[in-house]
DNA sequence: CTTCGGATTACCT
DNA sequence: GGTAATCCGAAGG
């Protein structure tokens, strides 16, 4: 069961980072409006549209020290309630899942396999238990820092919903966090992805899930170098 | 209380 | 291809 979308076929409207109130042709972003958090109806809508719609946007994050890491998404997997059974709330409204059964826009953190944490975006109208996992980011601002001591390619160092985490340093302590509010960690608007340009696939790691392992509800940005891996042909 | 397994990654053969 | 690492939360006794 899926909830009844309100905004099912209108866009959500976007403060484009292309937009030129005093544009400045320096590289310097201006950061007034720019990279302000993305509105609670970008996420209160159906995880898939959701899921589509946050390719080529930009993930922030705000450090207690000041620095600032950004990164543009490219690679997405929704989970889409409790009759989805690789979602985790298939499995009941638990202290762990709570955070998905929310108001959307907010961060749903976990621990996986004990070491490493997974970044998603709860959507879709409060009690109806869905959100977006954010697999992989084309690191843009903090490049550097996040590969100190790091080998492997720089470009790389957030391809995977367990390096993303490590790079931006994101960790149990911002689970439930309001993505709408530009305080440790928020989503801003970016360039869209046009449909013919998004790959689908199969999700990753939920080969337990029988059928619905199956469905294809991992996005990515077509041939993308950021992606965690390619995506199957056809 | 104990047991079990995971929306992953890195390193091995 | 295979598997160790590492710990939280869910479930069962």
């Amino acid at each position: 069961m899926r909830p009844a979308a309100s905004s099912q076929g209108s866009p959500i409207p976007i403060h484009r980072s292309r937009s030129t109130l005093g544009s400045k042709p320096s590289g310097h972003h201006a950061l007034g409006g720019e990279q302000a958090p993305l509105p609670r109806e970008f996420y209160n809508r159906t995880v898939l549209r959701v899921s589509r719609d946050l390719l080529g946007m930009i993930l922030v994050r705000l450090l207690p020290d000041g620095r600032r890491f950004t990164g543009r998404i490219v690679e997405v997997e929704a989970y889409d309630g409790p009759g989805d059974l690789a979602c985790h709330a298939s499995r009941g409204r638990t202290a762990r899942t709570e955070p998905m059964f929310g108001e959307s826009g907010h961060a749903y953190i976990y621990l996986v396999y004990g070491m490493y944490h997974c970044l998603n975006v709860v959507t879709s109208p409060a009690g109806y238990p869905a959100a977006v996992l954010i697999r992989a980011v084309e690191p843009i601002e903090g490049i550097e820092a996040m590969n100190a001591g790091r080998s492997g390619r720089p470009s790389h160092v957030a391809s995977g919903p367990g390096r993303l985490t490590r790079a931006f340093k994101i960790d149990l302590s911002l689970n439930r966090s309001d993505l709408c509010i530009p305080a440790s960690i928020w989503i801003a608007a970016g360039e869209p992805v046009p449909s013919r340009e998004i790959a689908r696939g199969p999700r990753i790691g939920v080969d337990y899930a029988g059928s619905w392992a199956r469905k294809p509800w991992r996005l990515g940005v077509c041939g993308h170098p950021a992606l965690s891996r390619p995506f199957p042909e056809t």
